[in-house]
DNA sequence: GACCTGCTGCGGATTG
């Protein structure tokens, strides 16, 4: 029936290209679509269709001979873009409709000729799209102010992220230019369905006029766990002989969780590979890894009918179209659930294809936190998004935006712009007019009578390359052998004259390393150590270690593990039959041991970090250790159970004990790009709301009841 | 033992 309601230039596209019949997510976005003027989030798996879902519809509803651009695709990734660009090209062959592909390394004689004439559909990054409201904030009115659609791809990665806050804000900044005009359309695999959908309904800036159109068909997916137990830190052999076994004949993804590892995987299985006369195709694909030869990669994989193994980061994560995937393995466990969803996702593409998913683990609580990951995606739950309530930090970001964009704007006008801004809106007037006032002290901005503009020191942050976007990054060191750049690698103490580093799933030696223009030398050699790469822990919600504790003590059969998975959980679950467990929810264990205590919280990371720092307030000597969400404690019982039920009366005290701990770590803040500049109390609040979780941790320590194994 | 994402404008050289 919905065939029916499209215009015939796209009736004409179904029938050249013989497709029988819609997905169940196209049938519903096509009628939706085209009756309402509502917006629209679609929620369907990997390979089900949603770019057409969404395009179709919007493509015989648009009349692209209006001026001005009618159509603005939003993509988090430039390589999304470039896919998309081909197939949004293709859905139009029988409309006369011009499609501009608008990011850093874009045509430019492209750019110039939109602006010339805007019209059609434009596919942007976030980033270049603030640096147009920056740059040139005619050409927003010029090229915006007729837009009729906004569709953001993989919108998943936006919500609940600074890069999603900066984006609502700049949607929100595209509507005032726009009077309401447009809607939006965002497509995603994965979303919590916690609080019906809420976060991803204010990011439109329209909770009421937001529909969530959803296909929770499963995939048929086959698992199987194994486990190999690490006793170095290197892979073990019997784990590399069992993964090359079981992906040698086959087209094959494996997430190993760091860029490192990524490259130890594909060398070693190269390196085995060589040895039996196998295929030679192993890859690793990652941020380090340059750019032209990622690109090859994907163009290999795409293209190539022969098998390949890819050993890749989360850059293989979202929808790239890399082509068939036959198996996705998974080394140790995935930090989310959504995580997870979008790696299943890769593989089986084609209709009918049932899904391979290997889940190796290297230790026990790896191998815990798999199988609770596992059994929660089966229970269909996804984390919610973290809420960002008050982001200040991006609010410093978003004034500085606007008033360089204005180029001198009255103060009133500024601070009406910014409480009107959806992302902003639960930021109080006061706050707004204390953070403006403080940017003027510090000389970000310079006040003018009524007016303000971009101070001495503002101007020095404003005008760099790197302003546009609301993350920090690492400073790199390129490595080329031979004229060619193969990647690049962070500074660490490995980077040395003659020693080997494994890249772009090759070994280097490293001839010469150039600290002024950061460059490092390198030719092939036959042995190496995988580079070291640093980054900030990943954060665990504290429904997977919940999970975890429930393993612990669940008798369920779990046929997906095999003998030796098998065999670890049940020596974890008999380690922990010492206590006494009444109530899953409440109890937690405290070990006592010959010289010390471990306190096993089983709960998310932030609210572990919060424990640590009260902890470290009462002067209790203790060390986290994430993975199994544990304390080491050395007190006695007694000592520790007094310290603990006085924890909660720190919590009235925690903006100074935070404001405390930052004032000797500032490094703390490290994580945020903008948060340096607030005032002391606003990074408190950054740190409170995005580090640490003040509420939850509140609620823990209330109703936690420990329970001992003596 | 710890992922990822993007990037203007201008001047000057080079190429068609």
């Amino acid at each position: 029936m919905s065939f029916n309601l499209l215009s015939e230039p796209i009736r004409k596209f179904i029938r050249d290209k013989g497709w029988e019949q819609f997905r169940p997510i196209q049938t519903a976005a096509i009628s939706k679509i085209l009756e309402s003027s509502n917006n629209f989030i679609l929620i369907s798996r990997t390979a089900s269709g949603k770019t057409e879902a969404a395009f179709l519809p919007i493509l015989s509803k648009v009349n692209f001979r209006e001026e001005g651009i009618q159509v603005l695709y939003i993509s988090p990734l430039i390589a999304l873009i470039n896919d998309q660009f081909n197939r949004i090209e293709d859905l139009s062959k029988n409309l006369d409709v011009t499609i501009t592909k608008w990011h850093g390394e874009a045509n430019k004689t492209q750019k110039e000729k939109l602006i010339k004439q805007p019209n059609g559909i434009v596919l942007i990054t976030p980033e270049s799209l603030e640096a147009m409201f920056i740059n040139k904030p005619f050409n927003v009115k010029l090229l915006f102010s007729n837009l009729k659609y906004v569709v953001i791809d993989e919108i998943h990665s936006f919500i609940g992220t600074d890069r999603g806050i900066q984006l609502q804000s700049i949607l929100s900044r595209l509507e005032k230019e726009n009077n309401n005009l447009f809607s939006v359309v965002g497509l995603s695999a994965t979303m919590s369905e916690e609080n019906s959908f809420r976060e991803v309904k204010e990011f439109t800036g329209n909770v009421d006029k937001t529909k969530i159109l959803i296909d929770r068909t499963p995939k048929n997916i086959n698992v199987l766990f194994r486990f190999f137990k690490n006793e170095k830190e290197e892979l073990s052999l019997e784990l590399l002989k069992d993964l090359y076994k079981t992906t040698k004949d086959n087209k094959v993804l494996i997430f190993p969780n760091s860029r490192g590892r990524a490259e130890e995987v594909a060398v070693k299985l190269k390196k085995i590979s060589e040895k039996v006369k196998g295929h030679l195709n192993y890859f690793s694909h990652h941020s380090s890894v340059d750019k032209e030869v990622r690109e090859y990669v994907e163009y290999f994989a795409k293209n190539n009918r022969q098998n390949f193994c890819i050993a890749c980061t989360s850059t293989l994560e979202l929808g790239i179209d890399i082509g068939t995937v036959d198996d996705v393995i998974q080394i140790d466990a995935t930090n989310s659930i959504a995580s997870l969803i979008q790696r299943v996702g890769r593989s089986g593409r084609k209709e009918g294809k049932t899904s391979n998913l290997y889940l190796y683990a290297t230790n026990e609580w790896s191998l815990l936190q798999s199988v609770a990951c596992w059994l929660l995606y089966k229970d269909g739950f996804i984390e919610p998004p973290h809420k960002n309530v008050k982001p200040y930090d991006i609010f410093i970001h978003q004034a500085l935006s606007i008033t360089k964009g204005h180029s001198g704007i009255k103060l009133t006008n500024l601070i009406n712009q910014l409480k009107d801004n959806s992302a902003f809106k639960y930021i109080e007037i006061l706050e707004i007019e204390e953070i403006l006032y403080h940017l003027i002290k510090i000389d970000f901005l310079e006040k003018l009578q009524d007016e303000v503009i971009i101070g001495v020191e503002g101007e020095k942050v404003v005008n760099s390359r790197d302003f546009y976007s609301v993350f920090k990054t690492e400073e790199n060191f390129k490595v080329i052998n031979a004229g060619n750049t193969i990647g690049e690698i962070p500074f660490s103490p490995q980077i040395v004259e003659d020693e080997n580093i494994l890249l772009s799933a090759k070994i280097w030696k490293i001839k010469f390393v150039d600290n002024k223009t950061k460059k490092i030398e390198v030719i092939p050699t036959k042995d190496g150590k995988k580079p070291m790469f640093f980054g900030i822990s990943a954060t665990i919600h504290q429904k997977v270690r919940e999970k975890m504790m429930e393993v612990l003590y669940n008798q369920s059969n779990y046929d997906f593990l095999d003998e030796s998975s098998l065999d670890e959980i049940e020596t974890l679950q008999k380690d922990f039959s010492v206590f006494k467990i009444q109530d899953l929810r409440t109890n937690r264990m405290l070990l006592i041991a010959d010289k010390d205590l471990r306190f096993f919280t089983f709960t998310g990371t932030r609210i572990n970090r919060t424990i640590q720092l009260l902890l470290n307030v009462s002067n209790v000597k203790n060390i986290l250790e994430e993975s199994s969400s544990s304390f080491d404690i050395e007190l006695s019982k007694d000592e520790f159970i007094l310290k603990w039920n006085a924890l909660s009366s720190l919590i009235s005290n925690i903006d100074a004990h935070i404001y405390n701990l930052l004032s000797t770590h500032s490094s703390l803040l490290g994580f945020s790009k903008w948060g340096k500049y607030l005032p002391n109390k606003y990074q408190v609040e950054i740190l409170k709301n995005n580090y640490f979780d003040i509420e939850n941790t509140k609620e823990f320590i209330t109703k936690i009841n420990i329970v001992y194994n003596k």
